[in-house]
DNA sequence: TCTGCGTAAATTACGACCAA
DNA sequence: TTGGTCGTAATTTACGCAGA
């Protein structure tokens, strides 16, 4: 059994890493009596610490907002992580933190042992952000949207679709989610009695928040998987299966998440799940990605990539146009 | 049939007390 | 210091009943 010190350490890691706790499962996790986490509680009040219980089917433990924020505890991997974070976000890719980011930064490096040190400067070292490459976001918004994820509290926003259709929005948010250019919201909209994905950028004024929900089960159980696939092929008016022959692996390199879904087929081949707005387009891009492929579906696309190549392939037999000048053919011949 | 109200049961936190 | 027991308080849920 933990000592009483390192167990009100490990009760105040608990209540911070989750907003809501019974006292039978804090208990459970503490491995001592209920009783004994009564008293725990007790004390973390005496030194200082905003702990709230209700009663009822429903009661438990929370840690409040004091006027100060208390003293977090990171374990190693949660350290390195906070650290990429703080270094994502000095890019700005979360309007108006920049500045934050690196007085924060600063202060985790300073209280950060050794052995970490090392790994965090391994680490930004190998990652050098170019800044962002999407719409920027109110850091006041991520920030009481992650509330409201981690709270299981419902939500209710203006929101302006793809074609700038304002609507108004009561959901149950499930997660956030980055692509690396945007951030996204998945969440369970309670008019329309489904899952949705929404992008933050486009959310209209302050989201409000109201009462507390259950949790529901992502479809897939990957908030993340979830959100790629509604990114990459559900907005669009074409949505197509491709064999590629090449290694999922290597695919991966050069499709993001974001830009369509792969799926392992064998060593050798992986399937890719894609949208887009015309089958030209499609068919275009399966062109430029340097491996060999065949369609799936739509047989539409077939047609369109048969046609793209046989345009290609004319275009190889044709001669040379007439019309260069002694100048180009100058300058081609120094290149 | 639906809605509102009152009541009982169940569940959980809390405090006091005692024993190991 | 911890665990156990007991009684109390608060809250939610389930259920029955009356009235529209």
């Amino acid at each position: 059994m933990l000592d009483t010190s390192s167990r009100l350490l490990r009760l105040l890691a608990l209540l911070q890493s989750r907003r809501f706790w019974p006292g039978g499962e804090l208990a459970a996790r503490l491995e001592v009596t209920g009783r004994t986490v009564r008293r725990d509680v007790d004390r973390l009040r005496s030194l200082g610490y905003p702990v709230e219980s209700s009663s009822g089917l429903a009661g438990g433990y929370q840690l409040a907002a004091g006027s100060n924020l208390p003293p977090l505890l990171l374990d190693d991997d949660e350290a390195l992580a906070v650290s990429l974070g703080l270094r994502l976000a000095t890019a700005g890719t979360v309007a108006g933190m920049e500045d934050s980011a690196l007085r924060a930064l600063a202060k985790l490096k300073q209280v950060m042992p050794a052995r970490l040190r090392t790994r965090v400067r391994n680490l930004h070292a190998a990652v050098q952000p170019l800044g962002a490459a999407g719409p920027s976001v109110p850091h006041e918004r991520l920030v009481a949207l992650a509330g409201a994820c981690r709270g299981l509290q419902r939500l209710r926003f203006g929101y302006a679709d793809q074609q700038g259709r304002a609507s108004e929005r009561d959901v149950e948010p499930h997660a956030l989610v980055a692509t690396g250019a945007r951030w996204y919201l998945l969440a369970w909209d309670a008019v329309r009695a489904d899952w949705r994905t929404f992008r933050i950028d486009r959310i209209v004024g302050t989201p409000r928040v109201g009462e507390r929900f259950l949790p529901r089960k992502v479809p897939g159980g990957d908030a993340a998987a979830f959100v790629s696939r509604a990114i990459s092929v559900q907005p669009y008016a074409v949505k197509a299966r491709i064999l590629l022959r090449a290694p999922l692996a290597r695919m991966r390199e050069r499709i993001p998440p974001s830009v369509g879904r792969l799926k392992r087929i064998d060593a050798q081949t992986c399937e890719l799940e894609v949208g887009a707005q015309r089958h030209e387009a499609m068919a275009y891009h399966l062109a430029m990605l340097g491996v060999d492929f065949s369609v799936l579906e739509p047989k539409e696309l077939v047609q369109h990539v048969r046609g793209l190549a046989l345009r290609l392939s004319a275009a190889a037999d044709l001669p040379p146009p007439a019309t260069a000048g002694r100048g180009s053919r100058g300058r081609r011949a120094r290149e």
